[in-house]
DNA sequence: AATGTAATTGCAACAATGTTGCACTAAAGA
DNA sequence: TCTTTAGTGCAACATTGTTGCAATTACATT
């Protein structure tokens, strides 16, 4: 968990992704940056920031990845909450504090978990 | 829920995915094929397949997307089954009757879920 | 403040995955 | 058998992500 440089890519993609309430995708993040920096650059800072542990990486129910931050997990770095994924404004909100209750046999060893919900946000419904 | 027809692609991809234990991807489907039919048959076949609830469209935890048979959704069609993706052998498997315990706020609408557990499976673990 | 070095970036090129339009083929009901 | 139209192949394109390499830059050290 070292961290790296600190760049003007990293620092702005990283605020856009702090400031933002829902999660963000490479897509959006370029736009917003306007030219700011190359399209490589912005999927290795997002890889480093992961890796980092600063945002986290969801895989949403359509296969789109999107990056959200990592609030709470300053502790323990743990992202098994759902993720909710809305088909109408495709918004994808990560519902803090809400975790799914299951239970694999014991042969399988778990070390990630990705829970993703998608209908209609309140918003939309 | 409507049938289309019966082509030869059709059936031997649902063939190949019945068959299977483990779901495929588009990949593993049309090396499976040997050239029975072009690559973009292949995912109109998956598409229609799915619509059709024939197999069910599971997309992984790293963004990989594969198809697996749907057995025992014959009356409902449900999918809130885990998903176990193991990292080492990249084997994909429905853990039917699984299904995780959650609840969001009521404004929230749900109308799918996709559950992906990665780890290490009982043959790699 | 100047300097050295290793992390970071830009560019170009590539790979994988998925989509679309259109002419042609073939499944299956009449 | 004929007719209709779902399904297919091909070509072309779009999106998303990766890699190698030379140039740049953050930042620890002088």
């Amino acid at each position: 968990m070292k961290q790296g440089r600190n760049t003007t890519a990293k620092t702005e993609i990283l605020k856009l992704i702090n400031q933002s309430d829902v999660a963000l995708s490479h897509a959006e993040i370029q736009l917003s940056l306007e030219g700011l920096c190359d399209r490589v650059t912005i999927y290795r800072v997002l890889d480093r920031l992961t890796e980092e542990g600063r945002i986290h990486r969801i895989v949403n129910i359509d296969g789109g990845v999107k990056y959200a931050s990592c609030t709470g997990c300053s502790a323990v770095h743990q992202h098994s909450h759902i993720h909710f994924s809305c088909q109408k404004c495709k918004s994808v909100t990560c519902m803090e504090g809400i975790e799914p209750a299951f239970s694999l046999p014991a042969a399988y060893q778990i070390s990630e978990v990705n829970f993703t919900v998608s209908g209609l946000c309140p918003q939309c419904a």
